[in-house]
DNA sequence: CGGATTTGGTTTATTATTTGAACCATTGGT
DNA sequence: ACCAATGGTTCAAATAATAAACCAAATCCG
């Protein structure tokens, strides 16, 4: 692993819920010598990824991330055209959808929607990242996507988050094959307890799918014709979406979609 | 210098104007080998910085950053809280307001808002950095912020944008040094033709300015009362962002709002 | 209190990674 | 068919990254 992958896998560490870390932490997260976490730290920090609180000193993101990220969404407005879709999903089937991203061997989210108007409701957060064995985007990631993730992901160990959550590599390996089958993955209480997703990856450029879309469902409000129901939109959408980044669901995939219509 | 640093700052060199970049537009740019430029750029790409264009084999920032920015933002919402002066601001004066942040020896923009409603209005792009010297932001920020950035930029070569750019550093300290004893700054024409504006910075949590909140005004609207009563109230605004930020404006800045109160 | 522990940070020789010149492959132009 | 330009690769040489030991300050704890 080289140095600039090092230091940037120590970004990744941030979420929602650990929005600032100090040197230790990170030592402890990364694995890695105290003083080059800190060398690292510091640069990070000199290139404005990273800002350090001047009381605490502890570190948190930097402002420099913002003006990229403006930049990335001003002149390929991916989660723009994304969101719309996922919005529109959303509207229609009347739950909370959110579009995801692979990245490494997670899911980056890039957006959601809840269409729920009352009830009971899914949380969200846009900004942690999922992992890929216990989700349904996941799932449609590994059975759809560039295929080292998937040996990737088997080689560690997989956290479990429910007792539902597939930490056996063969009963997840069932789970990829059920997706590549159905042309969509369901993940039944397998992150969160009492929510159910139902996935289909979208497609950048390349024959493997770069994200996938899901929608998240209460459990008790799911059944087979639910799903099903959700599947065939969630198969338009990704088509959408997918032409409209500039790629295209790959033929394989199509035979799924053609199958119900 | 060392690598990390040189890698990000292959990331600065994208603009909206310049969303796509080659190998060797990067080898330009940043005046390093060839080699050394590609594994940087790859490495990047491995860690989602960056995505490569599969069929002009350009790089443009990749979707890993919109995660960052979303923690960001979401954790430490300054853009939020600045954004809601800014637009304040614009819509008292019915000019464009915009505020920067310092890194490096440019600022880079945090956001804006134009408060005209019609007739000529000044163009801004949130996704470009901005040089210092030629800048009513810059020159605050010179000014006002950590004293080696002035090193910095005067140790380099004074790009002209206008025939109203300080290009000699003896120029540019007299104007620095006015807007220390003025409490505000000023750029006539210095950046964009038929642009001035003022600026006035804001603290974030040291002594020192972070960043600063400029008026762009049409040379043709501009006269001396105007000036005055913009940086009335750049002065106000400074103080809120200041505090709210989690900072304060220093008491020797404070001395110069009082002059006019 | 006072000693022990934890944390952030620095220094150093050792080590390993980064570097850059030269090289190859492909594309596009003339 | 040639040349120029671009993206990408290779490998010895040089530089920069590393990790153990060390320091200072803050915090814990009996």
């Amino acid at each position: 692993m080289g140095t600039i992958t090092k230091a940037l896998n120590l970004l990744n560490y941030f979420s929602e819920t650990a929005p600032e870390l100090g040197l230790m932490e990170f030592k402890k997260l990364s694995g890695q010598d105290k003083a080059t976490v800190h060398r690292h730290l510091t640069e990070l920090t000199a290139n404005g990824f990273l800002e350090q609180n001047p009381e605490t000193r502890k570190y948190r993101l930097g402002a420099a991330i913002l003006r990229l990220s403006a930049v990335r969404e001003r002149t390929f407005p991916a989660r723009r055209i994304v969101a719309h879709w996922v919005k529109e999903l959303a509207c229609q089937v009347e739950e909370l959808v959110h579009a995801s991203l692979i990245q490494g061997s997670r899911m980056s989210s890039l957006c959601f929607h809840d269409g729920r108007v009352g009830g009971t409701r899914v949380y969200f957060s846009e900004a942690d990242m999922l992992p890929m064995h216990a989700t349904a985007s996941g799932l449609s990631a590994l059975a759809f996507g560039p295929p080292d993730i998937l040996k990737k992901v088997l080689a560690r160990k997989l956290e479990s988050y429910t007792e539902y959550t597939p930490t056996d590599p063969q009963a997840l390996l069932a789970k990829v094959e059920e997706a590549r089958r159905k042309g969509y993955a369901v993940s039944n209480q397998t992150y969160e307890r009492e929510v159910c997703s139902v996935s289909a990856p979208f497609f950048e450029n390349s024959a493997k799918a770069s994200g996938a879309i899901s929608v998240a469902i209460p459990a008790t409000r799911i059944d087979e014709t639910k799903i099903n129901e959700v599947a065939r939109h969630l198969w338009q959408i990704s088509d959408a979406v997918s032409d409209q980044l500039g790629g295209a669901v790959p033929q394989e995939f199509r035979q799924h979609m053609a199958r119900v219509s």
